[in-house]
DNA sequence: CCTAGCCAGTTTGGATCCAAACTGCAAGCG
DNA sequence: CGCTTGCAGTTTGGATCCAAACTGGCTAGG
């Protein structure tokens, strides 16, 4: 028997499904919240919904505006580019941690990553013209895969801290921002897997400084890429 | 008019009284919160106590157990080590960005920390020995001085993002842990305000590598002393 | 003597109910 | 003609209610 099961409840299922949901883009930024839809959509009374809208509130996901209802919050370009600046300089302490610390099932899995997103962007060259469905898959999958990539070094760090702090600032800036970027120029993507390249030789090698310098500007980079769209959307 | 004011419920209240209690010490950790009590004693009832808990779950700073209550956290030598390694990290950059873009008026509020830092420790050599209670009270003026030095430059770093992970992070370990490291060795803290001068003097040169390097060591090595007293304390 | 199972008491989780606050619109007033 | 004010409808905030789950102690059986 565990002795300590945190056991998870209805509102804890709740505010999962929703910040999925948030950060993918299937409830758009700024999209109010009603509390007795999400309670029909989801088969219970207000009372759980109410819990989770707390902790997505907690976490910075929505804003509860008094007797006004839950909006899903907006992210500005500014915005954008403070916690890209902050997820840099943490993943490149990542980096630093857990070079030559990478296990071979953690290369194994870098690797996937790698993988995934090298055939991903071959599919792209198969897609045909305006097929925009398509395209958010490949989207959605390379997004997946990238993601995938930052964790597990993240993970190697072994600072549950700092894996912590990260997740939360990625959820921050939903990753449908991310897909859009994908989408619009999609020849980031080979110059991700070059960034990523690199990062793993100087991982294995182990240069931890290399490493360290490496994550820092491709996280930089990203993100300064994503603000830039985020710039030109609100024009 | 305010047109989107955020207003606050009472359980944004509770929540944060509560944050205030838990991290002071005033309730400790691993206390178990019922919730009829907390609805007793805050005299409301038990639903704006229940989301006022799930707040505090989302922020990591209790746990619910199933059915069996909420607890208060508990923290390991290990994880305070691993906060403060993320803490340096990021006050370091925080240091980096301020260095020459502090105001008069930060400047003046380091100047008021430093000054509060300095006549606490010249009254505690007036403190009569075994003044338990005199002592937990300069404890806590320390640590409030401390903290309002390290938020001004964090504030000045103009980065929302970055402030508001290190205050999750500065709330992931009671302050009640700073305290006992103070009333533990209170030469810690000359050594703090010395610590302090040359940030300072870094800061208005502005020298911003030499601002990040001395602030990255300084938090490092709070973290460090207050991680070997949570391991005394343990063994 | 130790373990399994049962029962009462306690505490939480979720549903429902009611009052208060906000929204939008329309009518009245300057 | 524009601004304020009042009113109906909607939605949330908080209280209360009930069922389900956990705790601890006690008893019966091996």
């Amino acid at each position: 028997m565990t002795p300590h099961a945190p056991v998870l409840s209805r509102a804890d299922d709740l505010a999962h499904q929703l910040q999925v949901e948030i950060v993918t883009g299937r409830i758009p930024l700024g999209a109010r919240l009603r509390q007795e839809d999400l309670a029909a959509r989801f088969g219970v009374s207000r009372t759980p919904v109410r819990e989770a809208l707390r902790q997505l509130q907690a976490i910075g996901l929505v804003d509860q505006l008094g007797h006004r209802g839950a909006v899903v919050r907006q992210f500005s370009a500014e915005e954008c580019r403070n916690v890209y600046l902050v997820r840099a300089e943490l993943e490149g302490l990542a980096a630093e941690r857990s070079a030559g610390r990478l296990t071979g099932y953690d290369k194994a899995d870098l690797d996937v990553a790698q993988a995934l997103l090298r055939t991903g962007y071959e599919r792209h060259r198969l897609l045909a013209a305006g097929d925009e469905s398509g395209l958010a898959i490949l989207c959605e999958q390379w997004s997946q895969a990238n993601e995938l990539f930052h964790n597990v070094i993240l993970a190697a760090a072994s600072c549950p801290p700092l894996r912590d702090t990260v997740q939360s600032l990625q959820n921050a800036v939903p990753r449908s921002i991310a897909w859009r970027t994908f989408a619009d120029d999609p020849d980031i993507i080979p110059r991700s897997v070059a960034d990523h390249d690199r990062i793993v030789e100087a991982l294995v090698k182990p240069d931890a400084r290399r490493a360290r310098r490496l994550l820092h500007a491709h996280v930089a980079e990203t993100g300064a890429t994503a603000a830039r769209w985020l710039e030109r959307q609100s024009s």
